[in-house]
DNA sequence: CCCAGATGCTTGATGAGTCAACCAGGCATG
DNA sequence: CATGCCTGGTTGACTCATCAAGCATCTGGG
C-alpha cells in the first residue's frame, strides 16, 4: 500500500475552510429558510421546477436537478404537495413516470423567500470576496462539480 | 424593501458548484468512512482530539474545534465512548467541565482510516485543480470561514 | 401473446440532527 | 452562608436522511 497523499498546507486550509462553511455557514442559511417554514431542500426543489418549461418536470429529472436521491425527493414531495406548493401527476405517456408542477402558491412562496435567501448567500460568502476571487472560486468549484454530475452514467473501471 | 442583491453569473456558478459538491461529493466521502464504521462527524472528533495536547480536550472546546453543537457532540460521544475510541471524565478542577481523551484504540482507528479519507478528498477535490487554483481556493475559503468562527462572541449589533 | 428483466417511483425501518427544556456545579452579592 | 444567576453539559421528542426492499409499468425476445 502506497504512501498516502497527505494534504499540503494549502489543501488543508481549503478543506478546513470548506468544512467550516458547511458546518457553520449552511445551518445559518437553513435557519433563515426555516423561519419562513421551508427547508433548503424544499427551496432547491421549487427553484428547479420554476426553471423548467411549464414549471413541470418528471421526478427523476427533478431529483437530478436538485441533487437529490429519488427516495429523498419522494419524501420531501409529500410535504410540498400536502401544503400545496407542488402538484404531482402521473405522466399520460408512460405509466411509470410522474410529473411535478409548481403551483401558484408554490411560486408565490418561492418569490417571497428568494430575496431573503440570496441576501443570506451574499452575506455568507460573496461579501468576503473580491471579483477576482469569486471568478476563480467559480471556476474551481465548477471543475470539481462537473465530474460529480456525470457520474450517473458510471462506466466499469476496467472494462 | 430594497432591490434584492441577486447573484451574478459567476456567483451563481460558484454557488451551484458548492451545492453539487456538498450534495453529491460529501456523501461519497461519508460512504467510504461508513464502510469503515465511522461517520464524518466521528472522524472530525477523533482528529480534533489527536491534535490536542495529551489527546485531551474539554467538551466545549472539542465542539468548537469540530464545528459541532454541544448537543450533537454529546450524542456522538455516546457512540464513541461506548465503542471505546474516546474516554470522557469529569474535570477535577471544575465539576461542570468534562474532558474527552482519545484512547489507544481510537488513535488506531484514526490512523487506519486517515489515508483512505485523504485519498478521497484528493480525488474529490484537489485532483481537479492546479496549484494556483488551490491557492486561491484556500484563500477564498479562509476569508469566508474566518467570520463564521469568531461569531461565538457575538456583539449586539446596535449596542 | 407471455415472461424476464429493466425502469420509475414509493415505502418503512433505522439512525442522525436539532431544538428547547433541563440539571448540575460554580460564583458573586448581600 | 444563602440566593440567584451563569456556565457546561445532557436529555428526549421530533424531524429528516438513508438504504434496502417492494410494487407497478414498460420493453424486447421467444
Amino acid at each position: 500500500m502506497d504512501e498516502p497523499r497527505w494534504l499540503d498546507d494549502e489543501q488543508q486550509q481549503a478543506w478546513r475552510g470548506l468544512l467550516v462553511l458547511i458546518n457553520r455557514g449552511l445551518p445559518k442559511i437553513e435557519r433563515t429558510l426555516k423561519d419562513h417554514d421551508l427547508l433548503v431542500v424544499h427551496y432547491s426543489i421549487l427553484v428547479a421546477l420554476s426553471a423548467a418549461p411549464d414549471d413541470t418536470m418528471r421526478l427523476s429529472h427533478l431529483a437530478e436537478a436538485a441533487n437529490l436521491s429519488q427516495s429523498r425527493l419522494t419524501h420531501r414531495l409529500h410535504k410540498l404537495t400536502e401544503r400545496g406548493d407542488v402538484a404531482v401527476e402521473p405522466d399520460p405517456e408512460d405509466g411509470r413516470v410522474k410529473n411535478a408542477t409548481l403551483t401558484r402558491s408554490g411560486r408565490q412562496r418561492l418569490e417571497a423567500i428568494a430575496p431573503v435567501h440570496v441576501e443570506d448567500v451574499q452575506r455568507l460568502i460573496f461579501d468576503h470576496l473580491d471579483s477576482t476571487e469569486t471568478a476563480v472560486l467559480a471556476q474551481a468549484l465548477s471543475k470539481v462539480a462537473a465530474p460529480l454530475c456525470e457520474d450517473d452514467n458510471v462506466y466499469p473501471e476496467h472494462l
